[in-house]
DNA sequence: TGTACATCAGTGAACGCGCGTTCACTGATGTAC
DNA sequence: TGTACATCAGTGAACGCGCGTTCACTGATGTAC
């Protein structure tokens, strides 16, 4: 390619050779997400993502062992993002709810197609990535049974009960975050609107829920 | 293969050649359904499935036009089992709310793997069938607004209200429905119940939810 | 600062393999008479 | 019922292609002195 700039070309090569490392990895990181967003995860193939990242396919394995082990990456930057998203809603414990629902889908904004990835492979990925996507889900819901356990309102609900309130608030948020990756920008205010009140409504008949007694 | 039986061998070709090409085209689906259960449609070949009904790849051809078309086969098949499914809760309106719940969980129950088809390419399909899928999605939501808008106690809802009511309950429905296909058998009723609880709480909330006045 | 050597991200040829699709075919089943 | 012909589900060879992975390599960057 000719390069007619009479500055320095930044686009090109730049940085130490360890940071021009992290930027091809990064690439391949980004450009996974990118595909996979279309057929996903398990459709990809290395020569593909290798491509999409500028690099020649043997190059892949020079940050990754497999395909597996991007994917794995891929998990674990997600629920990490999903991780720092909520441990930043339960520092400010006093928040209206609304804000608190606002600000989850901001943070998925920002990280839209990893939280599609997150969204997407749930269900539909690799067995292995699967099984670590439930798993910290599990984690998240356990999390909120603590919450909720604190609240005095709920001292006499048995911990099963905890949990299916728990999981039913996570599968509403869950749900509303997969409808926003997917929406266009002018529906993305009416499905934050939207989970808010759905979570209203379940706050409500979690306040009007009539605990069974001890067995 | 030597057949050392005396009598005819029935698992053998049998029927009339219409029966047998339905024979052939179902053993196609089903193998998909098996085979799409641990990497998604996305990641299989016309070979491999073609294979798992015990036919050579050409004779595919014979049945389905192409890969995409098995597929919006199968999302036919699955979103009319579930149409099928509502149709028949809704013809017993008296029933209990825990009833209900169970009804619709046998009939997922009887066609597990392709609820489970749904449930994966909902989010993790091909970009069309995703498509048909949240279609088919958005119907069943507005049929559920039809039921609550004749109820009483929900008269001076606005219609968005409704909506997003209706979008919780069939959310967390799908989402029980998830948990079942993927629940082993001791679980199962713990799905169910969970799902049953789910949608009291939702009912409670909805019951004493406050409607905005309308604009 | 300059030189000699080590590191290692990315290259490119090569391999064997499974893929989707074409084509001409076979032979059992179905139909018309 | 018997015969002659039509249908068509399934076959098998062949094709060109993209795949994952191996290997020896290049040459810019980094390091030791």
């Amino acid at each position: 390619m000719v390069n007619g700039c009479m500055l320095t070309d930044v686009t090109e090569q730049a940085g130490t050779r360890n940071e021009r490392k992290a930027h091809t990895r990064a690439a391949l990181l980004e450009g996974t997400l990118t595909l996979a967003a279309d057929r996903g995860f398990a459709a990809l193939s290395l020569r593909e993502i290798a491509r999409s990242a500028g690099i020649v396919p043997t190059a892949f394995y020079r940050h990754f062992a497999s395909l597996d082990d991007l994917g794995a990456t891929l998990v674990d930057e997600g629920v990490t993002a999903l991780r720092l998203a909520l441990r930043e809603v339960r520092r400010k414990p006093d928040a209206h709810l609304a804000d608190t629902v606002r600000f989850v889908f901001e943070q998925v904004g920002a990280k839209r197609a990893l939280f599609g990835f997150l969204i997407r492979e749930r269900h539909g990925g690799p067995a292995p990535l699967r099984q670590a996507i439930a798993m910290e889900m599990q984690l998240i819901v356990r999390e909120i049974v603590a919450d909720l356990s604190r609240l005095r309102a709920l001292d006499n609900w048995s911990t099963t009960e905890l949990e299916i309130a728990a999981d039913l608030l996570v599968t509403t948020v869950t749900d509303g975050i997969a409808a926003y990756v997917a929406a266009t920008p002018r529906e993305e205010s009416a499905v934050v609107e939207r989970t808010v009140m759905q979570m209203r409504l379940i706050a409500l008949g979690i306040g009007g829920w009539v605990p069974k007694p001890a067995d």
